[in-house]
DNA sequence: TTGACAAATGCAACTATGTTGCATTATTAT
DNA sequence: ATAATAATGCAACATAGTTGCATTTGTCAA
């Protein structure tokens, strides 16, 4: 089973379109299956000679959040970073200096930020407690 | 001993000033002991009749930052937060809503995430390892 | 195949946050 | 008081993202 095809189908049965834009941003999200920027959307598709403009990037972005088909993220700068929500719980480590992804994972650090986040239900006021916990470093190439 | 004043001889040992403006913008950090935004002491220093310019206010958050007096952080906004660098490693319960902000540390917690720090500096090309970790809720007021 | 209708887009103008170059002012040591 | 230089103010600029509104496009039913 193709997952864009599943993601063209939740669209539809909502009575969303299927754009030419559209499709090209889910395919480019399922591809890289990495943290992008809208920056980075943009120039893969002025590079395909199909001119969205930036007002379009970002109402994508906000209408695929919506319907949970992507998530953002923050790093350490001030843009943020969009990439496709997979079943898989994970982190990232990030180059401070590039931006260079990979993905990190650890179930006995997933264990203790879920006893992390009863204590805080149980300790405090707050309620729907979500994490982000992303590593920083330098890559081979920036060190 | 007090604070305040162990930062102004780190200053001034280095041949910096002491201008009102940056005493004020210290002992404000001291003061509040989490995290604000440029805009947060600007809005404070206005109260004070003590008009800084903006330009002036990020050159010293910048000045701070060289200096290890304060922490940069970022949530899940596009500005960024200061706090007073203390000796207590902590991280951050944020509400979505309104910014509320406490701290909140677990030693069990910061074992496990030195432990995947190491094996990513193993795994990995990344050196220099650091991490962000930040929960985030909905505080009482805001649910 | 063609309308009709809603969803999606383009555009211009705007906001928020932060940065730069350069002239002027304030702080410090002597 | 003076000289040296750190710090500031200002205008202009940069980046990332948002809003209102007119126009275009995709879909479904006739
Ligand atoms: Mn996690
Ligand atoms: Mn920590
Ligand atoms: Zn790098
Ligand atoms: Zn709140």
């Amino acid at each position: 089973m193709n997952i864009s095809v599943s993601i063209y189908d939740k669209l539809k049965s909502y009575g969303f379109k299927l754009t030419r834009g559209r499709k090209l941003i889910i395919n480019f999200f399922i591809d890289r299956n990495q943290p992008v920027s809208a920056m980075e959307i943009m120039d893969f598709l002025h590079k395909r000679k199909i001119n969205l403009h930036k007002t379009t990037i970002y109402r994508q972005l906000e209408f695929l959040l919506e319907l949970n088909i992507i998530r953002q993220l923050q790093f350490a700068d001030r843009k943020k970073m969009y990439e496709i929500r997979t079943s898989d719980h994970h982190h990232h480590l990030v180059c401070k200096n590039c931006q260079k992804t990979e993905k990190v994972a650890s179930a006995a650090l997933e264990t203790e930020i879920q006893t992390m986040e009863k204590d805080i239900l149980a300790g405090s006021d707050f309620k729907n407690i979500r994490h982000s916990l992303e590593f920083f470093g330098l890559c081979r190439q920036c060190q």
